[in-house]
RNA sequence: GGCGAGUUGGCGGAGUGGUUACGCAGCGGAUUGCAAAUCCGUGUAUAUCGGUUCGAUUCCGAUACUCGCCUCCA
């Protein structure tokens, strides 16, 4: 099967030719790890995500190496770590700066994991990479791209005539732009830092130009060096990183002698009920925040595929509650048709789990995850078992269910139930069925009212009543007749 | 100021040079003690103005509006 991916670099949708078959690399620009991921940080981690799934699915479970970083150099871990140190806590400020890092990376794995995502198969660290990040500085020092200049190390912009070109932008613009901030030291005020000196209370390492740390967009091309080749197929992150950080990396990379990237995909921005995400706009949240207040990891996931990962995408409570209802309707036509974690794994181990090709397709289609979904809700108007296979597969595949577990638990919304909560539920429904018998319908009418109220949603079939919390669930309604 | 992206029905959101997917909501029907749930059916849209074309929502240009980046904020 063939996957289109729109490429940065040429403006369109060209189709994925991988250098290696039997291992296509990917790298992504990861977090900063100096707090919890606010939402913003979670798009490109399920986009690139789903293409990972998708890149597996093609070209098999061992044949895709994904690398995602985590910036362990940062002044804001530095500023935490010095915090801690003056507030009376025990230990190095390296120490503390390795331990501030890897609470952050811990935490940051945790939110990811729920939110469906796989863990890359190489993590690095920038802390771990500084030798061969001061090897490639070496390097384009020794080519002539780059200059030591009062314990810095600067790339020479002016050294590469391709330098804009992933952007869009000229380097001319952006000066007559005069948002430049020129610095003394610098040649050219486009020159970007490789390596600044560190002060005492900063991390630092030695290097050839003195104590101090690497810039922020040589981590990435050292280590995408290291784990992945002077070549490899794509590079992923936010279209925010576009310019500078991308355009930087590939400047580096280029003028070292290595191809670097095939593909440059990127992610466009997250914003929240229409506007961009940010503390001054109080709108700011994390993703930890979403799922203490009981919005379940993969409802986060589906809003996100909801929306192409090359538009804007805007998170909306209301579409925060359509997810979580497609996502239960999926989920309630799977049990009816006698869907268990049991049948699941049979139908896994019979050879009998396919994905549908049409879905497949669609996806390949520049990751259109909206026309998957799409797709979806048709695959789900089957009306047999062996029919739905395909919308099961898809669930898993789009990493929509971790554990098919979920088809056990039939009124599943447990965290917000206290243990007398079904108790009077069942009480009022009793009450309602022998009301019922009697024909007393305004009694029986009167129940379901009061169970409405509060939010429980009762639905008789077949003489029988059974019963499902709403969104608006409210116990205070029923905590009266406890 | 420079550069880029976008504008599709009530809402969300795709594809496509030739009757505009899909979901939600709405409406009609089946079912129901009445509802709900479910099932069946159904109306409504391509920002504005030009151009190319037999034909444009799709390609090109302009206008308006929105958003992003240029400021280590993903």
């Amino acid at each position: 099967m063939a996957i289109k991916l729109y490429n940065t670099k040429f403006r369109k949708r060209v189709e994925f030719i991988p250098i290696n078959e039997s291992d296509v690399r990917m790298y992504v620009c990861g977090p900063t790890v100096y707090d919890r991921a606010h939402l913003g940080n979670a798009r490109p981690v399920i986009v690139f995500d789903t293409l990972f799934r998708l890149l597996r699915y093609i070209y098999g479970l061992d044949h895709v190496t994904y690398a995602r970083n985590f910036t362990d150099v940062d002044d804001k871990i530095n500023a935490t770590a010095l915090a801690r140190q003056q507030a009376g806590a025990l230990g190095t400020l390296e120490d503390l700066i390795a331990e501030r890092s890897d609470e952050t990376i811990k935490w940051y794995l945790e939110d990811m994991a729920a939110l469906g995502a796989l863990e890359p198969t190489k993590m690095p660290r920038a802390t771990q990479y500084v030798t061969q990040m001061i090897e490639m500085i070496e390097d384009l020092i020794a080519k002539g791209n780059a200059y030591e200049i009062e314990g810095h190390a600067l790339f020479r912009v002016r050294s590469y005539p391709e330098y804009g070109s992933l952007s869009g932008r000229s380097v001319d613009d952006m000066i007559a732009g005069a948002r430049v901030e020129v610095v003394p030291y610098k040649e050219d005020p486009m020159d970007f830092v490789l390596w600044k000196p560190s002060s005492d209370d900063q991390p630092g390492w030695n290097s050839p130009w003195g104590h101090g740390r690497p810039g922020w967009h040589i981590e990435c091309s050292a280590m995408a060096l290291d784990l992945l080749g002077g070549e490899f197929d794509i590079h992923g992150g936010g279209n925010d990183l576009m310019f500078p950080h991308h355009e930087n990396e590939a400047a580096q990379s280029t003028c070292a002698g290595h191809e670097f990237a095939n593909v440059w995909m990127h992610n466009e921005m997250l914003q929240v009920e229409g506007k961009k995400m940010s503390k001054s706009l109080g709108n700011f949240f994390t993703v930890r925040d979403l799922l203490k207040q009981g919005v379940a990891g993969e409802v986060i996931r589906l809003v996100f595929l909801m929306t192409h990962y090359r538009k804007p995408m805007d998170w909306t409570d209301a579409k925060r509650v359509e997810a979580h209802k497609m996502l239960n309707d999926w989920f309630v036509v799977l049990r009816k048709h006698g869907y268990s974690p049991k049948t699941v794994d049979k139908l896994k181990a019979s050879g009998d789990w396919v994905a549908d090709i049409e879905l497949m397709g669609v996806l390949s289609n520049d990751l259109n995850t909206p026309g998957a979904l799409a797709r979806m809700h048709v695959l789900a108007k089957a009306r047999t078992a062996s029919g739905l296979v395909p919308l099961a597969h898809a669930l898993e595949m789009l990493g929509l269910v971790s554990d098919w577990n979920v088809l056990d638990a039939s009124s599943s919304q447990d965290d917000r139930m206290p243990d007398w909560v079904p108790v009077v539920i069942d009480r009022l429904i009793a009450e309602r069925g022998a009301a019922r018998a009697s024909k007393d319908w305004g009694e029986a009418d009167r129940l379901r009212d009061l169970l409405n109220t509060a939010g429980v949603q009762v639905t008789d079939v077949a003489g029988t009543a059974s019963w499902l919390l709403g969104s608006g669930f409210n116990p205070v309604v029923l905590e009266g007749l406890k």
